[in-house]
DNA sequence: GTCTATATCGCGATAGAC
DNA sequence: GTCTATCGCGATATAGAC
């Protein structure tokens, strides 16, 4: 019954997650989730703008480590193995959470307003990518081209990671950049 | 105000772009889009799942296109160059529809809540370009990881078609799907 | 077609933390 | 005392149940 924002906050996180998993997220509501942190529905809702956000705060987390890595990369680097750069140096950070993650996606992936979510998070991280890749010099075009693509890539090796026990992260997301180089080129050639 | 579901389906999705595109999406009510359309709100629950789905039902008709097509492609073509071909061939009915393309997005862009329903549609889009690289033969990682960023590919060049009042979306396809392989061999380099 | 649950948000009052 | 988090009450509208 701490006053404090941060623990009620916290509260709000692991208590959601479980009543997520435990009844799905449809049969959860707002009220179950704010009884069990111990506080009312009103205050669940200054911490979390509606009932989807309350599982994507790591993803914020991430958003910024992100930007900060791609700031750090060497600008001399090429753009793809910058962005594969800043990647990889996610990766400590996943491994270090894996079984929440995988509780996390466990829910998201049979929830359809979750995946939405989800992909909106995805999006907001191409953004990041973009707007480096831009400070980068490369044209608008390039810039979201890139980012998109680059973004889809470690969506999906994040996916395989969360469903397979036994993989890692980092050499998932070489291996997605590098079968795209290879598939790209092997098959619509570079000039 | 005839009754005939397909006509009135018809009425509510003109409607509530044009409500949408007035007033803005949280400005109106599903009351006022089944005013408009001249049926009660049940009427407009009957025909869509959510206040989303209105503007989306497109879509739905791209998705069975690229499925159409995509099996189509000759099975002897290499998996970029299928999936190109495919997307190029939705070219012609996206430039035919390009005013409603272009009032719908501009709606989109300023919605979050409708951009994650764009994202999720986007999605379902790959996971058909998924299934029809795993009947190809490609490994369920491979298949996933082209699909996924393929998908990526054609929304970008879509987003910047409808953004570009002088492009072509055949063009623009094409050019993102050859700028990718060039970017992948010249700084990843494929062996 | 009607009824209801509940997500979402505005407001004024309250009560710990500094 | 000033913050800031919380509370409690109320209103609207989405979505689903009956």
């Amino acid at each position: 019954m701490p006053r404090s924002g941060a623990e009620a906050r916290d509260r709000l996180e692991r208590g959601a997650l479980e009543l997520y998993i435990e009844r799905g997220y449809d049969q959860t509501t707002i009220a179950d989730i704010a009884a069990r942190a111990g506080v009312t529905q009103r205050t669940y809702f200054r911490h979390f703008p509606d009932k989807r956000e309350v599982l994507f705060s790591v993803e914020s987390r991430q958003q910024q480590a992100l930007a900060d890595a791609l700031a750090e990369v060497a600008s001399s680097a090429p753009p793809l193995a910058a962005v594969l750069q800043a990647f990889r140096s996610m990766a400590p950070a996943l491994e270090d959470n894996r079984p929440l993650a995988v509780a996390r996606h466990r829910v998201i992936s049979v929830t359809p307003a979750l995946r939405e979510r989800e992909l909106m998070k995805e999006a907001a991280l191409g953004a990041v990518v973009a707007d480096a890749l831009r400070q980068r010099g490369l044209s608008e075009w390039s810039a979201t081209l890139l980012a998109q693509v680059t973004t889809a890539a470690l969506g999906h090796a994040i996916h395989t990671w969360v469903a397979d026990r036994n993989s890692d992260i980092n050499d998932l997301i070489v291996q997605a950049f590098t079968d795209l180089g290879e598939f790209a080129s092997s098959h619509l050639g570079p000039r």
